[in-house]
DNA sequence: CAATGATAAGTTTTT
DNA sequence: CTTATCATTG
């Protein structure tokens, strides 16, 4: 019973040992974080608390589930059940929605997705007539969203002189009006956005006093993970709850801090001792993940960051290899770089797909890493992008079962009002918005009510609405009856949907028509997993699960057998024995908008070094020359991050070119005819011409520093040195044969005029050009 | 009102 | 290069 404490350190014993008060646990990359949270909470139960009575909170919704299940391994499946453990917004959700009455809320209330509320805002700036340019929805989105982080209801933004006065500079003097309406609208709509479930939940412990009583009598013992990527309305939410019983652990790294973008706080890491009484911290600075040489590149490179906690982080695993750096010419090389070395490792250790992630800054990153892996007919997956629930088709199924439920979810309403074609166009949709919002009522209920208000529509559009609002009653009594599941397969077939998408036999229309039937599995599964567990089945909590999944909590069968491909971002928590982390280069990582503060560049370093410390035995970084960016070939500088690594832990595998590049790519980029035709198609697929392009060559040069090599390999590099002559007869991949009719500087930036079979002369650099000489 | 094609605009990271 | 929005036509 006691035996799993023998599996800690000392450090981390102590931490699940310490069962009362206010505790911070500083946790280092790797320093076996999670079993701790999870061998504390079984310790708790083990000293007689009741599960009901901890609260868990993580950072994704797969942690949550993981965790769950462990602590079920020690404790037993019954009792870990009655754990509450999600992501804050799953968890306040759920509380959201036993409380809803107080605040006005349907207790069936829907959740608006961020693209639900760009579409709000369009609207809105629309109806409010305001410039489109000067205001536009995503922009400020996020400032509304700021506000509500912050806890800045529209009436404290307009008792905000300086808030009011920052954005009359930014021009856009109407914001306060425009988050007025935006929150009125989401109320009226029974809507919550995903700041609003953080909102609300404050507004609701800190406007009734005997809410927040029960709950901090329930959740007496308070975990929260990933500490440091917290915001400051849910900061405000655990400490209101933990106020009482002052029953609170965090555990965090400010290292790996990487959310402030979206809000997070830093500082509620590195201040939380003086919000609370008496705290203990401990400190986790093992590293049980990686190889020594891992772990000193990686600290070598956060010491460069000013705002932390003092902590050294360590291993006693073996050096390893060193992190290896790899410099091709252009992105495509470097995915190929990817493919070739994954396919090498997998052939000479014996390794599975799923030990490989490719790590990038940018989703648009994937494209050329993807394309090599098919190349190469590895499989692989990628994680985030738009998620499943976020195409189109998804959406608008969902936007029926959400209608469904809440009836006044008017985003919902307005996607699927004409889709599938009823014969209802934009016109009549805006006539609806504008009454209701005349006679203060959701569109539905407007839309139940025609006959009593009359607005100029003709009979037959009338009839048409009719129709509609018949159809949505239909579905609702079928549902009374019905699960979720069923009641999706009656509505996808009562409006006809798989025949609209037949229409189009296109790949992307098939796959269509395959990602409903996942779709409809998909509830399938989560009906017959909540009758399992002898829950309720309700469309409601589908959906909300749903509303709140992000990519990595929808597993696929097949990614058990697959690379990861990923943002850094979504990587958190993760860990790979080989990770490749693609695309150091300036502007892009790090990012060109997040280097005009010192504090937005040390976001991008610890984001860096997330991604190091992902990696448990090898970490591949690489970078290219020239990169197409914005349907453009555009130079990039290596990374400063690169720079900041010690170069005792680092093998670069080929010198880095001499200069930035500015010659002539295309030869690179038009190689590779066509190969978008293969975008959409399936991971994984035969090649009919397998390229014979040679993989590059992995030379391991004596690791030099960086600037060293640089200055090296400018006036002369051996490994580009072509022995051409004028006069010779040379074959081109692309342009055939020609006679070289005259060259041009030296070394690796030779330049060659060659005049083609076809009589045109061209000017080639040589180190691109990959010539063949014939004679 | 719907379907189609053309043009413009835009890419940081996400619950 | 991709996606979203706009304009035009039937």
């Amino acid at each position: 019973m006691k035996s799993y404490l023998n599996q800690l350190n000392e450090a981390q014993k102590e931490a699940v040992m310490q069962k009362d008060g206010a505790m911070i646990i500083v946790a280092g990359a790797g320093s076996g974080k999670t079993r701790v949270l999870t061998y504390r909470i079984a310790y708790l139960m083990q000293q007689g608390i009741d599960p009901f009575n901890i609260l868990a909170l993580t950072f994704t919704n797969k942690a949550a589930r993981e965790m769950k299940n462990r602590i079920a391994k020690i404790v037993g499946e019954s009792e870990a059940k009655n754990l509450w453990m999600g992501t804050f917004h799953a968890v306040f959700a759920r509380m959201l929605r036993a409380e809803a009455d107080k605040l006005g809320f349907p207790s069936n209330f829907t959740i608006y997705d961020t693209q639900d509320s760009v579409k709000l805002l369009t609207s809105i700036i629309n109806e409010m007539k305001l410039d489109s340019e000067i205001y536009k929805a995503k922009q400020v989105l996020g400032r509304i969203s700021q506000f509500k982080n912050n806890l800045i209801t529209v009436k404290a933004y307009s008792n905000n002189s300086e808030l009011q006065e920052a954005d009359k500079q930014a021009s856009r003097p109407e914001m306060g009006a425009i988050y007025k309406n935006y929150i009125d609208r989401c109320f009226k709509a029974g809507v919550m956005d995903f700041d609003d479930l953080l909102l609300r939940t404050n507004e609701l412990l800190s406007l009734f006093p005997e809410v927040l009583a029960k709950y901090q009598n329930k959740f007496r013992y308070i975990l929260v993970d990933e500490y440091q990527d917290t915001n400051h309305s849910q900061y405000l939410i655990v400490k209101a709850l933990s106020n009482r019983f002052q029953n609170i652990c965090v555990v965090g790294d400010d290292s790996q801090s990487i959310y402030a973008f979206r809000g997070a706080n830093i500082n509620n890491i590195l201040n939380f001792q003086r919000d609370f009484d008496e705290v203990k911290i401990f400190k986790l600075e093992q590293n049980y993940r990686s190889t020594n040489n891992i772990v000193q590149a990686a600290n070598s490179v956060i010491a460069n960051n000013r705002a932390k906690i003092d902590k050294d982080i360590w291993t006693q695993n073996e050096a390893g290899e060193k992190v290896k750096i790899m410099h091709t010419y252009t992105d495509n090389e470097e995915g190929r770089f990817v493919a070739d070395t994954i396919f090498d490792t997998m052939m000479q250790q014996q390794v599975k797909n799923t030990d490989f992630a490719v790590l990038y800054r940018t989703n648009a990153q994937s494209r050329a890493i993807e394309d090599a892996l098919r190349k190469k007919d590895i499989a692989y997956r990628i994680y985030g992008g738009l998620s499943f629930y976020q195409r189109k088709e998804i959406k608008d199924v969902l936007s029926y079962l959400r209608l469904l439920i809440n009836p006044k979810d008017e985003e919902a309403l307005k996607r699927i009002i004409n889709y599938p074609a009823r014969g209802i166009g934009q016109t009549t949709v805006e006539k609806l918005v504008v009454v209701a919002n005349q006679y203060n009522r959701s569109i539905y209920t407007i839309l139940e009510n025609l006959d009593k208000v009359e607005f100029g529509l003709n009979l037959g559009i009338k009839t048409k609405l009719q129709n509609f609002v018949t159809m949505m009653q239909s579905f609702q009594i079928f549902s009374q009856d019905h699960n979720a599941y069923e009641t999706a397969e009656h509505v996808i077939k009562q409006i006809h949907l798989l025949a609209d998408l037949d229409k189009d036999s296109t790949p992307e229309g098939i796959s269509r028509i395959e990602n409903i039937q996942e779709l409809l599995n998909g509830i399938k599964d989560f009906t017959d997993k909540q009758t399992e567990a002898g829950l309720e089945v309700s469309l409601v909590n589908f959906l909300e699960d749903v509303a709140l999944a992000t990519d990595l909590d929808n597993e696929k069968a097949d990614d058990k057998e697959s690379v990861s491909l990923m943002t850094i971002h979504m990587a958190k928590g993760l860990e790979f024995p080989y990770v490749f982390i693609v695309g150091l280069e300036e502007n892009l990582f790090p990012s060109a908008m997040s280097m005009n503060t010192r504090t937005e560049l040390e976001e991008e370093r610890r984001l860096f070094y997330v991604a190091l410390t992902r990696a448990e035995k090898i970490a591949y970084i690489s970078l290219a020359q020239s990169r197409f960016r914005w349907g453009k070939i555009v130079d990039a500088e290596p990374s400063r991050f690169i720079k900041e690594l010690d170069e005792k832990y680092v093998d670069y595998l080929k010198p880095f070119p001499s200069k930035p590049f500015s010659g002539n790519l295309l030869d690179d980029f038009e190689k590779e005819p066509q190969q978008n035709k293969w975008q959409n198609s399936n991971k994984t697929f035969k090649l009919k011409n397998p390229e014979k392009a040679q993989p590059p060559q992995i030379v391991n040069v004596v690791p030099k520093n960086l600037k060293k090599i640089q200055e090296a390999s400018s006036d002369s590099n051996n490994l580009f040195d072509i022995k051409l002559t004028i006069g010779n007869v040379v074959e081109h991949e692309r342009f055939g044969r020609g006679t070289v009719t005259n060259l041009e500087g030296l070394g690796a930036n030779t330049k060659a005029e060659i005049k083609f079979e076809n009589s045109e002369i061209k000017n080639l650099l040589l180190k691109f050009a990959k010539l063949k000489i014939i004679g």
